[in-house]
DNA sequence: GGAATTATCGACCAATTGGTCTATATATCG
DNA sequence: CGATATATAGACCAATTGGTCGATAATTCC
């Protein structure tokens, strides 16, 4: 997975796969079929650990505004400095390879609309605890933020610091909670 | 230009370049150099014609919410539908190709700022006229538009509606005038 | 018009791409 | 132990990659 991550698909080749995997060509296509399905299962692997994190970021047991808070933290951290620079492997292979590559594009639609059904959720929950501002519907607030955190990927390859990265996500979330 | 802008820096081979410059392999060669100069040529226009187009859409002789509204609508366009698949050049280069190419570096880096400081400008314009709400400091919120605009993109790739879009971007600006 | 220069082409090149296949080692099991 | 099945390695392959070069066509200039 780390291969693919930090290089993009279309520039990680065949040796870079077998570096990693510190298998041969023969086992790696006995193991996976072809780079493409390797590709799959990385990309796979990477959402559901995403979704994990989310679940426990966002779980209902906790505070729903704490949970955004460590939500948002986390991508933060994740969007600064070097973290940043490394980039994103769900949004590089959005860039890359969605609406060519029928597979990707399921992935990719997915998992936005589990993030977004994810945060919305929160959403409802603070509102329904009065601690959101008025007049903020939660669906259209959760896809606010889904955005917000997606161009925080984007604009994270420039590094910026981890302190304005985090005004910047907390300035957003002051314009929701109350 | 448009070659790139739809497959990628890695995905365009040389055969796709002659055929969208209708230009043999030598004629290329003698025009651009190589391949990579090419590109970054392909890529300052496109940031050219970004940064022109937010020129004519934040002018300051227009109303600054109005032509933050123009900005907004313009990136919902280009976001939506058959427009988003396409992606954007720009973010997918940063995909792809930041934090390995030091020229690409230099360039997404200023793009970002040069985008952050118009839709900054425009921000103080409108507070400076009373029309954004309290709290609302300019450069924290020119920031999260940049993000915004820029998960718009990303978001975009799994090819949303029109309406949706506009309506999430149209929710983010209620936050910020009054 | 004719010489000199410039632009254009596509054959050609080495290196690399993703992918296959056979020979050999390793493990499994009676 | 010995036979069989499995896993591994890396030589090998055709196709494609980005890039070069010499021959030819077009243009410019006197």
């Amino acid at each position: 997975m780390g291969v693919f991550w930090s290089r993009g698909y279309h520039a990680t080749a065949l040796p870079d796969l077998l570096r990693a995997t510190k298998l041969s060509r023969g086992s790696l296509y006995a193991a996976f079929g072809d780079k493409h399905s390797l590709f799959l299962r990385a990309l796979d692997r990477y959402i559901a650990d995403a979704l994990t994190r989310m679940d426990v970021e966002l779980d209902p047991r906790r505070d729903p505004v704490d949970g955004l808070r460590a939500y948002l933290a986390g991508y933060v951290d994740r969007t600064s400095g070097a973290n940043g620079r490394r980039g994103c492997l769900l949004v590089a292979t959005a860039m890359e390879l969605a609406g060519r590559d029928a597979e990707v594009d399921r992935r990719i639609g997915s998992f936005f609309k589990a993030m977004e059904a994810r945060v919305a959720d929160a959403l409802s929950r603070a509102k329904a605890a009065g601690k959101l501002a008025d007049a903020v519907e939660h669906s259209s607030a959760a896809k606010i933020l889904v955005c917000f955190v997606e161009g925080l990927r984007v604009v994270g390859k420039a590094a910026p610091t981890r302190i304005t990265s985090q005004a910047t996500a907390d300035a957003l979330l002051d314009r929701f909670i109350r």
